[in-house]
DNA sequence: CGAGCGTCGTGACGCGTATCACACCGAGCC
DNA sequence: GGCTCGGTGTGATACGCGTCACGACGCTCG
C-alpha cells in the first residue's frame, strides 16, 4: 500500500479529494522507530504532527523517580504533535515507541498550509481534539471519583467500545493498564483476578473478553 | 457596555472585524442564573455556545453520592459548551453558577455559520481545545504522579502563571481547592497551613499571595 | 445585637493502595 | 533442553489521606 492509499483510510483526511491527498503525500516523510526508542520529548519545541503507519506507540509522563503515566495509545492511523503545530507551544509529553513503528511525518509548514486550506480538514481536527478533551475530562474524574478496580472497569468497557466488541484485540499487559489507569501493577493484578473469578471477564492469551458487561458498568459506577 | 463591546475584548473573537462582530452580536441572547442554578446538565444534548459575561462559573463532574471534581472555572470572557457544537455529543459534564452570573448564548446553526465562513475562528478555537487538553494531560499527571501537597503547590503556580502576578486575585476556598486537585478539604487546610508555616505563601481576606516560588515549584516536582 | 451559616483548624481512626519480596510460568534463544 | 526475561500471582507491611467529629472564627441579615 502506498502512502497515500494509507491516507485515505486516515480519518483526519477522509474528506480529501484525491488531488488533495496526493499533495500531503508529497510533503509526508517516512521514519521508522525500534521498540523502546523516544520518538519525542517533552519540552522539545516541536515542528511536525506524526502519523502511525505501523505499529503501535504510547505517550507518557514520567516523572523523575521513573513512574509514568500513559496519556494515550497510539494504533496504525492515529496521530499526534499537533498540539504543538496549532499553539507553537512546546511538547507537552514523551512519545515512545512500543514495538517497531513506522511514523509518517508531516512538517509544521506543509500542515498549516493544508489546515488553512482546506476547512474540512480544520474541522476533523476540532472534532479529533473534541474527542481526545472528553476522554481526558473522563479521566479525571475516573481518576478522583473512582477506586482501582472501578477505574479498570470503566478503563475495559471504554476500549471495548472503540474496539466494537466485547473482545479487546491489543495486548494489554496488566503493568500497561497500571500506567493506564495510575495504579500499581500488583493491585491491577489482583482486580483482574477478581474479575475473572466473578465471571465478569476471561482473558486468552493476553486478549481480555467482558462476559458480563452490565457487572462491569455497575462496578464503574460505584463509587462514580 | 454593550454586547458588542464585550465581545470585542473575548479572545474567540478578537481577530474578527467589526461587521463579523455585529453579526454575531444579532445572534446573541443574554440569559440570567442565580447562584448555585445548574446552567447545563452532563448528558444533555447540547445545542449552544455560552459566553459568561458577568459573574462565574465551574464545570464540574458529580458522583451519585455527591462527592464532584471541577474540571474549570471560568469567569468573564471566556465560554464552555463548544465541545457539543463540534462534535454533536451529549454534554460531558455539568457547569453551574458560582455567583449570580449572566450568560450570552449562541446557537448551534449560529456558531456554525460563523466558524465556517471565518478561517481565523476556526484556528482560535483550535487553540483554545489545545489549551485545554494540555491543562487536562498535566492535571491526570498531578493526579497520578503528585501526592496532596504536590498538587497544592502545582496549582496555585498555574492559576498565578494565568493571573499575570504572584498574587492570585479570585477568591479560593479551601474546599473549592479540594474539588478542583481532587482531595479532601481538611487535607487541603493542612497542606494549605504548612506552606503558609513554611513561608511559602501568605493569605490575606482569601486572596493567596505566592512568597518563595521556588520553594512551590519544587514541593510540585518532588514526586513529578 | 444575637442568630445562623459558611469557612477554617485540628485530632483520632480506618481503609485503600503503594511497596517490597519472592515464587511461578511460558516463550524465545543459544 | 536449560537459560533468560518479561509477565503474572500473592503475602506482609507501611503510610497517605479520607472520613468523622468538634470547636472557633468571621459575615451577613433580621
Amino acid at each position: 500500500m502506498t502512502n497515500v492509499d494509507f491516507l485515505t483510510t486516515v480519518p483526519l483526511f477522509k474528506s480529501l479529494g484525491a488531488a488533495e491527498l496526493a499533495r500531503f503525500g508529497e510533503a509526508l516523510r517516512e521514519k521508522s522507530y525500534p521498540k523502546g526508542s523516544v520518538i519525542l520529548f517533552e519540552d522539545d519545541p516541536g515542528d511536525a504532527l506524526f502519523i502511525v503507519r505501523e505499529g503501535r506507540v504510547k505517550v507518557v509522563l514520567v516523572a523523575e523517580d521513573g513512574r509514568e503515566v500513559i496519556l494515550g495509545l497510539l494504533s496504525v492511523g492515529e496521530y499526534f504533535g499537533e498540539l504543538s503545530l496549532i499553539d507553537d507551544q512546546p511538547r507537552s509529553a514523551h512519545v515512545i515507541a512500543m514495538e517497531d513503528s513506522i511514523l509518517l511525518v508531516l512538517r509544521r509548514e506543509d500542515f498549516r498550509k493544508r489546515v488553512e486550506a482546506s476547512p474540512s480538514v480544520a474541522w476533523t481536527l476540532l472534532a479529533e481534539l473534541s474527542r481526545r478533551l472528553r476522554r481526558a475530562d473522563g479521566q479525571i474524574g475516573s481518576l478522583v471519583l473512582l477506586d482501582v478496580p472501578g477505574r479498570i472497569a470503566r478503563m475495559l468497557l471504554d476500549t471495548a467500545d472503540e474496539g466494537g466488541g466485547p473482545l479487546i484485540e491489543k495486548a494489554l499487559t496488566h503493568q500497561t493498564i497500571a500506567h493506564i489507569i495510575g495504579a500499581s501493577r500488583e493491585t491491577v493484578s489482583r482486580a483482574m483476578r477478581e474479575f475473572q473469578d466473578a465471571g465478569w471477564i476471561t482473558t486468552e492469551r493476553r486478549r481480555i473478553r467482558i462476559t458480563d458487561r452490565d457487572a462491569l458498568k455497575r462496578r464503574s459506577q460505584q463509587r462514580l
